[in-house]
DNA sequence: ATTGTCTTACGAAAATAATCGTATATTCGA
DNA sequence: TCGAATATACGATTATTTTCGTAAGACAAT
């Protein structure tokens, strides 16, 4: 199996898949360690998860050795995409920018100056398309 | 069991609420004829998945009459705020501004003229707190 | 009143997700 | 070489979510 169809990672799977996605590559018991700093949870869960992930196709790995590799095997642009993309269909009635709004509006999590930029250089490109 | 502390419906749970929100109330036949229409789903599965979210308290219902009448007992934008923080965490690594721009600079979701007003508008405020 | 339709209640099965115990193999250091 | 530490495999259990069949009461029309 090589890349899925349908993408559609479990919670879990999305925190082991971000751990992946940010390292590159990485072994069972360093995902795990990432992951118990935040969650209380056994080594053989981690383990499993990602065994599961491999069959799925989410995930490959390098088993030549005795410590296996991992890698994620789904994009992580696409996979934002297509969640973000369901959200906004089953939680904001289709309307991105309603989702777009709420997210920037809210406190939690405070935007940065560089951020804000990169947002507006955004916005300036839609704007000019619309004309 | 008046409002939960915890909001995390569920993926079918939120097609309901998403109804009720829009229709303010509705009994189970109306949410059902509309959740029919894009999925194929028996009406006592809808029924019971109404039962099953006023007793956690997500939905509330008036049953002096033979047939029930459910709104939503949680609010829109805060249940929005909720799953969207946890996409940001759990997808984006924290970051909102990457969320927003995946979502902005998704095809599929044409963004209107007034959506990008709006969200130019809030853009604006937000470098305003910045200085 | 009888029958067919619609309603809710309820139990339980089916499907999916998450958890972990145990077994076994490999590696490494004392 | 022997034992502790570490690795994967795998089965099984538990929890959660989704599904629906069946029963029983209410209602409406004949």
């Amino acid at each position: 199996m090589a890349a899925p169809k349908l993408i559609k990672p479990t919670e879990s799977e999305l925190e082991i898949l971000q751990i992946l996605w940010e390292k590159g590559v990485a072994t069972v018991r360093e995902v795990h360690e990432r992951l118990a700093v935040t969650k209380d949870v056994g080594y053989t869960t981690t383990l499993k998860l990602m065994q599961i992930m491999n069959e799925k196709g989410i995930v490959k790995r390098d088993d030549s050795m005795r410590t296996h590799i991992y890698q994620a095997a789904v994009n992580k642009e696409k996979t934002q995409k297509h969640l973000l993309n369901k959200m906004i269909k089953n939680l904001f009635g289709g309307s991105s920018s309603q989702l777009v709004i709420q997210a920037l509006g809210d406190d939690n999590h405070k935007t940065s100056q560089e951020e804000i930029n990169a947002i507006q250089a955004l916005l300036d490109n839609l704007k000019k398309q619309q004309l």
